[in-house]
DNA sequence: TACTGTTTTTCATTCAGTGGAAAGTTTTTT
DNA sequence: AAAAAACTTTCCACTGAATGAAAAACAGTA
């Protein structure tokens, strides 16, 4: 929590983010941020939270408050993420044209295999979730957009890593580490890169409840023009409803809509798949 | 563009984001703001933007970048809104319950009137727009998630306007201006007043091409637990779809849908409504 | 009412952000 | 290909702004 530095980029000569940035600034981003996480925080639990003095918190979430980016709720002084925030972010979605190119395969996808889609991308060697298309089934798989989760345990994280050069795929795999989730997660980097080979020699990605027990996922990745994994589409659902016997035909679907966006978004699909 | 404070908001006494803001965040946030609203700016054009040294901005955009706020799109070093904003700013909406509350109303909504359904809400006397349900139809709607835009010109801002104590209403009008966007634009505050007169009359908003020309929308209210209009419910769509015989309808149904969620999220209707 | 646990404000100190200019890039022009 | 233009990044001295401690104001509670 107290270096904002992205983990695992080796640290080259001149690490920008190192040198030259503004401390204060960087001071308040590590609130904001903070204050994205956890839901209703007062000044005082933000200053211990992040280590700074309470007048220094203060100064910062008024700043922030000016610009719309957080909020105060009256009964509490809880601090809230704002509107500006929303704003300012939703710009990433409107850039990352892969999104909108999604949408129409996800939710093609949803109706042929009646589970939830979701869209997600790496950022810093993890996998956030830009997008979902909802099930319309009682029981579903849920990643509000905007979550960020471990590659190792996500079906798109995996089907990120399996395509991704070998080199890279350990490197983040070395400096994010491989923390148990459920007991079918992979944490021994052995049997991590085996499901791994296994993956790209099926085409596809199967989360068989590494990340959260009773669900499964199957994915796919989207590539860009030079051939390299940047998002992945998969649909997630209850066990029940998945049975691995069924992930050959769901992945045979998740992989052609994968690859439609790909070619949707000018991305080329790479020989070794 | 260069005035960050909150207009139109009566300026008590102690402004507090008057004093006790911090410069470099200040200046931070305006740079990340512009960052998002354009697509993909140069560090020159940033810093001529904002007025800043280059130096300045440089230093902030490496701090930003370390937080993910922000990246640079390497050839021609064109700066966009990274993930981390994204992530934050999803924030928003997760604790917005509205949002998930409305979604299942609004994709009834959708599918019933075979238009897109809006979501928006009051922001800083702008209505900004937090997601939609779209038509399945080629010709349609758009509003990207995050836009913000006038009240006066929209179906969800004159549902809010309408619904919202008189004065203030008076003031967010005052201070916003009655900026004209098509012909059909409402500039004058007789005839705004008159149309928000009739709003209330028949329970719902219309905009008729007030924003776009060829675009029609039918807006109603959604209220919070003292039965103040907080957020708004629309359908829009082409004007050659929806004809302004058939806004009676869409009206019922727009009503109905917006009811549904003041109550799923605790709101109470008020009883002028 | 007085008593806690907050949040704001104040203020002196020092440190960190600033702009200008130099150095280093990349891109465009000749 | 060389030269020039345009832009990014680093350096540096200076000063103004951010900081924390503590005081003041403001709740909420007993």
């Amino acid at each position: 929590m107290s270096d904002a530095r992205p983990r695992g980029r080796p640290k080259s000569f001149h690490d920008k983010t190192e040198q030259n940035t503004v401390q204060s600034l960087d001071r308040a981003l590590m609130i904001l941020r903070v204050v994205g996480e956890a839901a209703g925080l007062t000044l005082s639990e933000l200053a211990t939270k992040t280590g700074q003095s309470a007048a220094t918190v203060y100064r910062a979430l008024i700043t922030l408050q000016g610009h719309g980016f957080v909020e105060v709720e009256e009964p509490g002084q809880l601090w809230h993420v704002g509107g500006g925030a929303f704003r300012v972010g939703s710009a990433f979605l409107r850039r990352t044209k892969v999104v909108e190119r999604a949408r129409q395969p996800m939710d093609r996808l949803m109706r042929t295999t009646g589970e939830t889609a979701n869209l997600g991308v790496e950022h810093r060697d993890m996998v956030l979730f830009l997008a979902q298309v909802e099930t319309h089934e009682t029981i579903r798989a849920f990643f509000p957009p905007g979550t960020l989760g471990a590659m190792h345990v996500s079906g798109i994280g995996k089907a990120l890593l399996a395509w991704l050069p070998r080199e890279r795929a350990r490197q983040m795999v070395a400096d994010q580490g491989l923390v148990r989730f459920t007991p079918q997660s992979l944490t021994e980097p052995a049997t991590l890169f085996a499901d791994l080979e296994a993956t790209r020699q099926r085409g596809y990605a199967i989360d068989d409840q590494e990340r959260a027990e009773g669900m499964r996922c199957v994915a796919a990745p989207i590539f860009n023009a030079y051939g390299e994994p940047v998002a992945g589409l998969s649909v997630s659902g209850p066990a029940f409803r998945m049975a691995l016997t069924k992930t050959a035909r769901l992945g045979a679907l998740v992989r052609a809509a994968a690859d439609e966006v790909t070619g949707a978004t000018g991305g080329r699909i790479p020989d070794a798949y």
